[in-house]
Order: structure tokens, then C-alpha cells, then sequence
DNA sequence: GTCTATAAGCAGATAGAC
DNA sequence: GTCTATCTGCTTATAGAC
């Protein structure tokens, strides 16, 4: 039996996200994710009793939404060369019109350290993954350099992330237009995984 | 002749970096930054008109703050692995126990890029710095590998800011301490210039 | 469940005394 | 220059009809 009536829960939670992860908790106002919605703020109120539960109902689901894709890249049966190629290219794919997000997620975080709670546990995935097992592997056979998990991880993420959250900064300063700015993240694709490679193998 | 009354003005701008830098533009309170500088929201008014004014204030003179010492860092007479072991560590020092402070500028960016005109000047120091001259001479003499200018400031700038910019996630993730995670960006400090240098020197 | 209307509280801004 | 008191408008939240 197919509803053809929209879920105004569904309605509201993408409205709230988009609001949300663009104006952040305190630039967001009720009446602008309503109108986003299509409802009115009572509705609102009636499906998310005030301002905060609506916030947390987004910010605890963001984070967790990208983070299976990288996970299960990371678990595969590929080599160590392949899985960074494919979590650099995913990542910066899937980020690259949705700077806000990240941008989002860190300063919420810096608001109020306790919503870390609700992201941990998607990161402890990134940890134990199959990849850190291999890194793990490469280091007792000799055929990397030893290097801390914390080290090689935030190095990635790094890499990663910032040519991201930083792209009005980078296109203003190196005057790249829309274009370039796409080009340069295409070459990040190869020249971040090189790196990471680089920083790891014995010569 | 010394003036022993305190500027009201200097008062204000102390109270308003503070607070403006923790809770951003749409966290922060003018009856916050009143209580913080010791003065009443109307004094806020008398100097600064409104909000806006006070706030623009403040963003205009935050990242300026910070851009000469690096510049000059890049500017000395030092070696180039001299000069990127000083800028990462002096980044580091400058913005371990502030790492609110590039999450407030990369927040407020993205809020309003126009906030950017203020910035780019500063910048605009590094791209036609000593340092990259040296790396472009580096290039020219086949000493280095060719990259652009582009990639190479925001692998170094990246790999810089985000572990202060996460921390709250990387200590939770990697269970450290603040001990450890002082000792983390100690090892930073060496990781770095290692992993640039890597990347570019040829074999 | 969904709406309109309205209450209640808060934050920015001003008036005016000193 | 600095204060207290107050206003104005906005934002969240609720009441109550349908």
C-alpha cells in the first residue's frame, strides 16, 4: 500500500538539516526550516517539542550518515594503495558542494564538547578497520616505517578535509575560478594518497 | 605622562574578541560582552553602534593577528627545512590552546564570504614569500619535484591546523589525555617538515 | 495532524539623567 | 563617558480551533 501523502516528520528533519548545517544552532530560525519545510512553527513544535531537541535530532544523524561509505571502503579486500585512492576520491566527492558540513560539524563541536557522544562510535569503525590492520601488517614486516594510528589517520583527514572547508580562502588567495578549484581537487585525488604512501614506505 | 584610567574602547574589543571568537557572530551576546569588558550594554552602543559594526571590528583584526610572525617566518634567512620546521611549530604553540580561533574564522567564512576581502591581504604574504621562492628555485635546479604553489601552502596549512581543530575528536577517538595529546602535536612538529620535504625532494 | 493567533521571553538598540 | 531604565522587534513556544 504506497502513501502518496508526505511523512511531515521526513519533511521537517530535511528542512532542519539543511537549515541547520548551513546557519549552524544559533544562526538557525525556526520559521526559515518551517518555511523550508513547507509547514508552519507549530508543526514544529508538535513533532519536536522545542528548538534543541530539533537540533539534536540533526547534528546526533549528520555525522553518522557519511561515515559507513568510508568504513566499508576501508574494509575491503583491496590493497592499501587502492583503499586510499577510493577514501580520498569518495571524500572529496562527497564534500565538495557540501563544505558546510564539515565546517558545521567542527564548530558544534567546539560549541559544546558533549556532542561528540553521538559520533564516536562511527569513528571507532575507522580505527579497527581492516585498512589499520594492513598499515598494522606493513609495519611488522618491515615494509613501512612505524607510525602511530593517531598520526596516519589525521594526516588523511587532514589532507582530506581542509582543501575542502578552506576552498573560499584557496580560490580567493590563488585566484582559482570554479573550475580550477575542481581541477585542484581532482589533483588531490593523486597527490594525497602519494603522500600518504610516501610517509610511510621504506625506501 | 600615564594614564592610569583604562581605555574603556581597549575594554570592549577584549571582551568582544573573546566572546565573538568562542560563540561566533549568531552565539554571541552584547549583554555577555558587557558583563566580560566590566561595562554596560550601552557603552557597547556608544562606541560601536551596533552589533554588526562591533563584530566586523573584531573579524577584521583576528586573522591579521596571526600573519606576521608566520610571514616573517618565511621571510627569514633560514634553510627551507629551517623554515617549515619554525612555521609548523610556531602554528602549533600559537594555536593549541586556541583552536577556537581558526574554527571561528572558517565558521564565519562560510557564514559570509565577503568576510573574506579582510583576509586575503594577509595571505597574499605567503604565496610571494622567501620560502616560495626558494622552493620555486628548488624546482628550477631539479632539486625538487614541480608542484604548484597551491598544493603545496594547503598540504602544509593542513596538516597544521587540523589536529588543533579536532582535538576534541582525536582525543576522544585515540583515548588521550591532555598529556598525550600535548605530546601528539609535539611529534607534529617533527611529522610535518618530514612529510612535506618527502613530498617534494627528489630521490 | 495541521492550522491561525497569540503569548512570553529575550536581545539589540535608544532615551535621557548624571 | 557612563549609567539606568525602557522600548521595539524578533524568536521561541503555546493555546485552541478545525
Amino acid at each position: 500500500m504506497v502513501k502518496t501523502k508526505v511523512d511531515s516528520e521526513e519533511l521537517i528533519l530535511d528542512a532542519a538539516r539543511k537549515v541547520f548545517t548551513r546557519k549552524g544552532m544559533t544562526g538557525a530560525r525556526m520559521q526559515e526550516i518551517a518555511d523550508e519545510a513547507g509547514i508552519n512553527k507549530a508543526l514544529l513544535h508538535y513533532y519536536f517539542r522545542n528548538k534543541k531537541q530539533l537540533f539534536d535530532a540533526i547534528f546526533d544523524d549528520v555525522f553518522p550518515r557519511f561515515i559507513p561509505a568510508l568504513i566499508q571502503i576501508l574494509n575491503s579486500d583491496n590493497s592499501i594503495e587502492e583503499k586510499l585512492s577510493h577514501f580520498v576520491s569518495h571524500y572529496i566527492d562527497e564534500f565538495s558542494h557540501k563544505a558546510y558540513i564539515p565546517v558545521f560539524i567542527l564548530n558544534e563541536i567546539h560549541q559544546n564538547p558533549e556532542r561528540l557522544a553521538s559520533m564516536s562510535m562511527a569513528i571507532e569503525g575507522m580505527k579497527t578497520s581492516r585498512f589499520m590492520v594492513q598499515i598494522s601488517e606493513g609495519i611488522e614486516t618491515g615494509l613501512y616505517h612505524p607510525i602511530k594510528p593517531a598520526h596516519l589517520l589525521s594526516n588523511l583527514i587532514s589532507l582530506s578535509v581542509f582543501p575542502l572547508i578552506s576552498q573560499p580562502l584557496l580560490t580567493r588567495v590563488f585566484q582559482m575560478d570554479d573550475k580550477e578549484y575542481m581541477q585542484f581537487l581532482e589533483e588531490k585525488k593523486k597527490l594525497i594518497p602519494e603522500l600518504i604512501l610516501e610517509s610511510i614506505k621504506r625506501n
